[in-house]
RNA sequence: GCCCUUGUGGUGAAAUGGAUAUCACGAUUGCCUUCGAAGCAAUUAUUCCCCGUUCGAAUCGGGGCAGGGGCACCA
């Protein structure tokens, strides 16, 4: 699939407004104004950007590159005469064009020093836009099913799904989140297959069992579904045992609904431990069962008016009338399969919230189902297929191969945290911190989080993901840790500098680290907004490790407590900035905090 | 066979068509009586191949080579 292509798609459906008056946007708007005066022709697409080398201002422009082949001129004099145009004093403090073209900005001391000023008074809204007001989002992720683990294929969706919330809620978008669950079907059925002939093995009964824990009820279903579906490929006895197992559990069989139904609950009780642990919450759960009861009417009402057809006993979507395969809707058995399941989702979804735009996040191995299903969509309910949009994340592999649960080669979503948990213990240990131990746990537990979350959110959402666990393990570097670290060590300087300054004035930060932050701080709207227009998280880790970064070296180099009078309260100044936006953005990301750790 | 997708240092990744391709892990080495060393600084090497579009290509197009996923009653 062409990703830039669907990213365009989805910049249409929201209109994404760049309203926002933050300092990139009122560049771009200044320069398009000016732009208008030189050429009256139609808009030309033009690029403002943050560069990379400081030497090329806070902000450059490629305005003039594009202009110069529209107008077939040459670039320097459309460079010379834009920056003309636009210097005006107040902005500026400087304007460059360069060859090949560009044409390079410094903000003026007056405009950053009140940027700074707008941190301070804005704390937490600092970063919010109003750049999709008014847009509702669903946004569906996570969808584990019960009767089977929460790995970390779950853990991935869930935390990509909540972050990509946060991002479109701080650009003002009203967002719902949604989960999916798959309560019925043949994993359900080989769970409790499998549960039955383990209860029958240890002579343990259902209401034995449901005096256990949790945990110890959760990993009884696991060796259960794990027995069930080994026998299904197995035995052809087993296989049939199991198929009719499953009718029962769509027609909610007097044999099996005690054990389904309780199975089911625990599941789910499960689940919403973890969500708890990881900091989601859901607005809708939607469930296979119900799904499926609607898709099942919506694929015979789409026979009936030929949009599906009967094929070998079951009903089938041909999408090679729409350069797509054939897929099955309704199975032989006279069962919805996921994609009918998938179709009576929309409608059920927009009953409960009147979406502009619906967001799916799934793993990209059901990419191609994706297709087929939002194109039956769109044959059906126009408006809904045109609002949905499948956003495929990156599979959770192991360097031995794929994660399966069928293999049990699969890492639980729990162990993974508590490994990691483990490992932030020791560290907090060793360190001569003055951490209570009351206080350590919840540390140990936000930065195991922070580490996780910020390894899967730091890769671009497509692409796989090679699982290492020494790698996910590592708290030093690119990491979730090194970020709330440079935090904690800032949030500390300030405890002993004891109360604010009482003035707030930038006027004399002038040394290059304290430039390089003050650059990176002013970045931070421009980060928020893109995130959202593209829909990916990495803008925010990059920024951050970039933000972090900067504040290591500035923190090395320059003394600030120790500094002289007007300058130590400027230094403290900047920090309460700095503080304040790590915060914000690690907020985006779900990532919480310490002030110690 | 058909469709989709990926190819960037030893490994894993980043880079709206932009300037000197960025980082982590690994390896080697310096910096704690000095605001928190989970930090900072230094050394090492790279866009699979060919052709094209462009002022400019890791990115777009064509061809090749090599992985991965999918191709009807699992999700």
């Amino acid at each position: 699939m062409d990703s830039s292509k669907q990213k365009i798609e989805y910049n249409q459906i929201l209109q994404f407004s760049s309203s926002s008056l933050n300092i990139n946007t009122m560049l771009q708007t200044k320069i398009a104004e000016q732009l208008k005066r030189i050429i009256k022709a139609k808009s030309v697409e033009i690029e403002v950007f943050a560069p990379e080398n400081p030497k090329h201002g806070h902000y450059s422009t490629n305005a003039a590159l594009k202009l110069a082949k529209v107008l077939k001129k040459n670039p320097f004099e459309i460079g010379e005469k834009i920056k003309k145009l636009l210097e005006t004093k107040k902005f500026f403090e400087r304007i460059e064009v360069v060859p090949p073209g560009f044409i390079n900005f410094w903000i003026s001391e007056e405009i950053l020093e009140t940027e700074l000023k707008t941190i301070i008074k804005s704390e937490d809204d600092y970063g919010q836009s109003e750049n999709l007001k008014g847009k509702k989002v669903m946004l569906e992720f996570t969808d584990p099913n019960p009767f089977k683990e929460f790995h970390i294929g779950h853990l991935y969706t869930n935390i990509v799904g909540e972050s990509l919330a946060r991002i479109l809620e701080a650009n003002g978008a009203r967002v719902k989140r949604a989960n999916y669950q798959g309560d019925v079907g043949m994993h359900a059925a080989k769970a409790i297959w499998g549960i039955k002939k383990k209860m029958a093995s240890e002579k343990m009964n259902l209401t034995e069992l449901a005096k256990r824990t949790l945990d110890y009820r959760i990993k009884f279903m696991g060796v259960g579904y794990a027995l069930g579906d080994k026998g299904f490929t197995e035995n052809e006895a087993i296989k049939l045992e199991i198929v009719d197992l499953n009718k029962k559990i769509f027609a909610l069989d007097k044999d099996i609904k005690e054990i389904y139904q309780k199975g089911r609950k625990w599941s789910l009780d499960y689940f919403e431990k973890i969500y708890k642990r990881l900091g989601t919450k859901f607005d809708f759960y939607y469930f296979e069962r119900e799904a499926g009861e609607v898709g099942f009417k919506i694929v015979k009402d789409g026979l009936k008016r030929g949009l599906f057809e009967e094929s070998d006993g079951a009903i089938i979507f041909p999408g090679e009338k729409y350069g797509l395969h054939r897929r099955v809707f309704i199975n032989s058995q006279g069962l919805p399969t996921y994609e009918a399941k998938e179709l009576g989702l929309a409608p059920t979804k927009y009953k409960d919230f009147k979406y502009d735009l619906s967001l799916i996040i799934t793993a990209n191995e059901i990419i191609d189902y994706f297709k087929v299903l939002i194109m039956a969509l769109k044959q059906i309910y126009p408006k809904l297929g045109a609002r949905t949009r499948h956003i495929p994340h990156g599979m959770v592999r192991f360097a031995s191969g794929k994660m399966s649960s069928r293999t049990g080669n699969v890492v639980k979503g729990e162990d993974l945290l508590e490994e990691v948990k483990k490992g932030v213990l020791k560290i907090i240990e060793k360190g001569e911190r003055k951490i209570s131990a009351k206080e350590r746990g919840d540390v140990a537990e936000a930065v195991a989080l922070a580490a996780i979350k910020y390894a899967f959110l730091k890769t671009s959402i497509g692409s796989d993901m090679v699982f290492d666990f020494k790698r996910a393990l590592s708290l030093e570097g690119d990491s979730g840790p090194y970020i709330q670290y440079t935090y904690a060590r800032l949030k500390s300087v300030l405890r002993k500098a004891s109360g604010w300054p009482k003035k707030i004035d930038f006027m004399l930060l002038d040394t290059e680290p304290e430039k390089a932050v003050v650059r990176e701080l002013i970045y931070f709207p421009d980060a928020v907004s893109r995130a959202a227009e593209r829909l990916e998280t990495n803008i925010i880790t990059e920024y951050l490790y970039k933000l972090a970064g900067a504040l290591n070296v500035f923190y090395e180099t320059t003394p600030i407590l120790k500094a002289d009078r007007p300058l130590r309260e400027n230094r403290l100044n900047l920090i309460r900035a700095a503080t304040i936006v790590l915060k914000n953005s690690l907020r985006l990301l779900g990532i919480k905090a310490p002030e110690r750790m």
